[in-house]
DNA sequence: GATTTCACGATTGTTAACAATTTTTGTCAA
DNA sequence: TTGACAAAAATTGTTAACAATCGTGAAATC
């Protein structure tokens, strides 16, 4: 999620068995899960790597979001006022001070957790467990074709949106988010992709 | 997915490996992977069970389902011609078919699979997914809450969505599809279940 | 008679050795 | 220098034994 691992890089159970300090069993359960979520591959025989989406699964992934973000935050906006709005604006702020700290790593996971605490207010599990793969998701695709810094700082747009939220007008509410989706996608050269690495050890260090 | 699990079923890895002829590691693997889906529960040194959702856990799904199919049956109305809606003629064919040799289990399988498959015709690997997961969920609470057959047979519901897609008209293929969800939801009694079995071998002995 | 305690059996979790496969390395010949 | 081939190393997949945990039932106590 913060982009710390590149694509394609090799995830060999020796060397993570060494840097979290875990038998095989545990490494080998994490890697399982991981890419049941679509997070890694597995290919038979010959290990574990970051996944690597393509030009389609990226269109597909936007597609899905598209599909889903929408209707939510309808919903949001609709919705009774009994909801937990709190948990955004506590959010927001966070985002403000990564940003006024210029701390890259934390805007980028901070930048896709928003959108999974859209999810999250809507106290529904699934939904909830949807868009958190898909935001996950989301984060391998702009690691992997978004150009520089252009597309990991949406300004202000989450403010935005949730203010359109707090104000009950769907209608906004929908199209600010609409809008911010576009504003991702379009900051994506889908056709140019960053090379894989794999000094694992140094990256995963301190997990 | 066919009902033929109660839910709270224990299912024991011993058993597992001798009604599968397969290893302890397979079947570990196995169980993981359903639990990761929500299919069963792991609990840590007692073992897994088909899972048993509680009335909010029902209530989740089909406000999750509410959320996603709409949209999703407005795209495919709304969608290019190059969508193929083959997939879901011979579907309503094979439906009609199991509905008139009245073969149950058949029969609620592919009525859970028709919805899987609106999200297939999509092309997208992740609506897809989310549908298949959802409506597997689905299956269990039928299951759990379903009153007698009256839940598990559908008319023919899908046939007509599926007429409203091929005449182009969103907002009746979203009309009858929403009331086609609340039938379902209707169908449920959120107040009594079903017993939990456990003659496992016997279930399973085909597979 | 009811409740608590203890020990046994059954089941799951873990480890380590082993087998199978892939990748790398080295050698030889063209 | 390049290519193919073979041996070796490294890595993953599997198995089986071992350890730990939990549920159950019997025995003991109140």
């Amino acid at each position: 999620m913060e982009q710390r691992l590149a694509p394609n890089t090799k995830l060999s159970e020796a060397r993570l068995c060494e840097t979290f300090g875990v038998g095989r069993m545990r490494v080998r359960r994490a890697l399982l899960l991981l890419s049941s979520q679509g997070i890694i591959e597995l290919h038979s025989n010959r290990g574990a790597y970051v996944a690597c989406p393509d030009k389609s699964e990226a269109h597909d992934v936007f597609a899905a979001r598209m599909l889903i973000e929408p209707p939510l935050v309808r919903q949001l906006a609709q919705g009774a006022a009994d909801l937990n709005l709190g948990l955004l604006t506590d959010h927001i702020a966070l985002e403000d001070a990564a940003r006024k700290e210029n701390e890259r790593t934390e805007i980028i996971r901070l930048s896709g957790e928003f959108h999974s605490k859209l999810a999250q207010v809507t106290g529904n599990k699934f939904i909830s467990r949807m868009m958190r793969e898909l935001v996950t998701r989301t984060s391998l695709i702009v690691g992997l074709f978004g150009t520089s810094e252009h597309a990991s700082c949406p300004d202000d747009e989450h403010g935005r949106i949730l203010k359109a939220i707090q104000a009950r007008d769907p209608d906004q509410a929908e199209e600010l988010l609409v809008s911010h989706l576009n504003h991702i996608q379009n900051g994506l050269d889908m056709d140019t992709r960053q090379q894989p690495q794999d000094d694992l050890t140094a990256i995963l260090g301190a997990g």
